[in-house]
DNA sequence: AATGAATGAGTATTCATTCAT
DNA sequence: CATGAATGAATACTCATTCAT
């Protein structure tokens, strides 16, 4: 019975989880209710706080748990042992695959971006330094794998590279959710997996400052 | 006297918008009331709105200025007979020497693409979509061009390239406004640049496209 | 439970409701506080939200409750077999009887009067149609029995002299509340009523028509 | 050069009231800013405090102002010798010469009643005091000679005869301002009068408490 | 645990009035 | 006298949180 209720109130506390990230993603947080949470979850006003503490935790754990998808298969792919290139292939192939997710919460994710950046205090703060981490620290394993097998050039510093990969698939999701004009298909993935791999496998880096002629 | 008047009211807009942005920046459009603006700017609060017809308004023209910044050097370099591989060059240095700005800034324009990415309603759209368009356009130029001459090879589509660069600028920032981790420097804006020109510039990207088989 | 709850908040209501109706006499609508009705009521300001919209709806729910008085009696009273005559002395007997009230509550009617007046889609225009439309309906009744049955002379058009009788009375109840002279007593309303039904009954009125000859 | 001026600032005070009749008539008290009038009077705001010291004050002097018609007409009359019959009809000829502007300063005269009736400390208040006063002395004046010449019956005292006849002037007005469905044209005008003139001239008032039969 | 009525701190905005020019 | 920018008091309304039932 006790079991039941517990799960009972697992249950539940999912139920308004979906309905928080729903909500919170549609009228951000300073323009969502708990009225509104509440409306959604199909539950009283009040019952919300026998689950969360207060709107902010409500918050930052309904972003956490959507954003804490399955890391799983990306580090036994890593583990296995195919060639770099493929390995880098396949994140990008991964973060393609998601796109519409970020897509669909990434109002939310600017705005948990632009709250720890004004409070890193926030207990948003650290979800955002976990996640990067991990996947920078994934990128920067494949790129040194890759300087290792001589996939990749050497001029390719491991971690600078990571962050550029990071970067440029932030960016795009950054355009693709403000609609400033990129179209993200097939051929766009396309595009992107052969600049980044042409940066990383280009012979001879080109001398900056001078012209190639 | 008339004209004194008017050059008063210009320079008391200015230090208003001034002192807007700081407390906008520090505390979030929601967190900052008009009293804290008015009493960072030395004046009443009731003269705000002498100025700006409320707090959208002052919020958005605070933001939409210090944005718009001079442009015409930019167009100037383009219009010059350059490779087009110096153009780029020049227009990343250019981005580099605003860094510390936008970092000053990420965190209004974080909260900025947030609210126009919930509302294409919002008077902030417009100046998001201006700023992209035009980069973009730039970007797109300096790529067909280097393409023309034979800097840049065939396979980079130059619309595509421009999102490409754009993007991985903006992650950049982001990821410096957030700090997780990168640390830009001069040394880490060498690895950018030798990165995106290698995209660019190597002779075949490597065999992408049956990467899935 | 859910009962006794239902009749707390019933209740609640008319307390709100009449602590509303005796601040809103004193102090008019514009000089009224929310803070004030709270405090005369004795809850919190936030409450009052709780049971009404706005101020506005707020102040039309009292003045609404506090004029519809039931009519059923003067309803009950023209169904019956009684001489016009009686009748309407019986309606000014009863117009009589809630004189104190309409003082009373005088400054408000003034108040929604010209509110009323001022914009049409009030809400309060309809509440003063219909108990215009209403008396002026039992009135004409009366006087058109009166002519039937031969109690009034003909040349009285029934509708005009309902409006002419409700003419009289609302402008004895603003002389009342302006306090400009006159003194409604006992001996009062029987003139008035002499007066009004020697008007009604008068064999001939006297040579109008070419008075301005 | 002096007199000029002085000329300038009534001809200046005279166009202020009109645009301020105007707008506190369009608006009410309450809604009327300082700005509306000085707008619709063509000067700046501040300029209104140097013909009148405040708002009150404004529209106290516009109200007064436009209410003290000439009513030199009146008393001249009054002191012709004719009918008290034909003085009577006079004045309720006058009256009705006057509705169109009754109807249209209506408005206005109801706000001023509700604050009038409100506080009677207010300057408005002595200026409806003084206008109901003079007019129930000039149709006190006209029954009392009516009385003495015997074309009114006795049965009506004066001030209570004049009370009533002013009550139903005002409330006529009301309804029609109310547009609670009273139609005001000749026809009108002649029941009123045949009414008013029957109830004075009656032989015999009804028998009040007992029917006729 | 569930409910939802009660609470009251928090704030954008208005506008009569002043006063330096 | 004319102007209109500056002032700041005044106030309706929201909503996260509590707690009695």
């Amino acid at each position: 019975m006790t079991q039941d209720l517990h799960e009972q109130m697992k249950i539940r506390r999912t139920e308004i989880l979906a309905a928080a990230l729903e909500v919170f993603d549609a009228h951000g947080f300073g323009h969502t209710t708990m009225d509104m949470v509440a409306a959604k979850a199909g539950i009283a006003k009040g019952s919300l706080y026998n689950y969360f503490s207060n709107k902010q935790d409500l918050f930052c754990q309904a972003f956490t748990e959507t954003l804490s998808g399955d890391e799983a298969d990306a580090d036994a792919m890593i583990a296995q042992d195919r060639p770099a290139f493929e390995k880098l292939e396949w994140m990008m192939d991964r973060w393609f695959s998601r796109f519409g997710h970020f897509q669909k919460i990434g109002r939310l994710i600017l705005e948990v971006m632009a709250t720890a950046a004004r409070d890193e205090q926030s207990p948003l703060s650290p979800v955002l330094q976990t996640m990067y981490a991990g996947w920078r620290q994934r990128l920067t394993m494949i790129v040194e794998q890759g300087k290792a097998t001589g996939e990749f050039q050497d001029h390719a510093e491991p971690t600078v590279a990571a962050s550029l990969i990071m970067g440029v698939l932030d960016g795009v999701v950054i355009q693709a959710i403000l609609k400033v004009g990129v179209q993200v298909d097939a051929e766009f993935l396309d595009a992107l997996k052969r600049g980044v791999l042409a940066g990383l496998t280009a012979a001879t880096a080109p001398g900056t400052g001078g012209s190639q002629s």
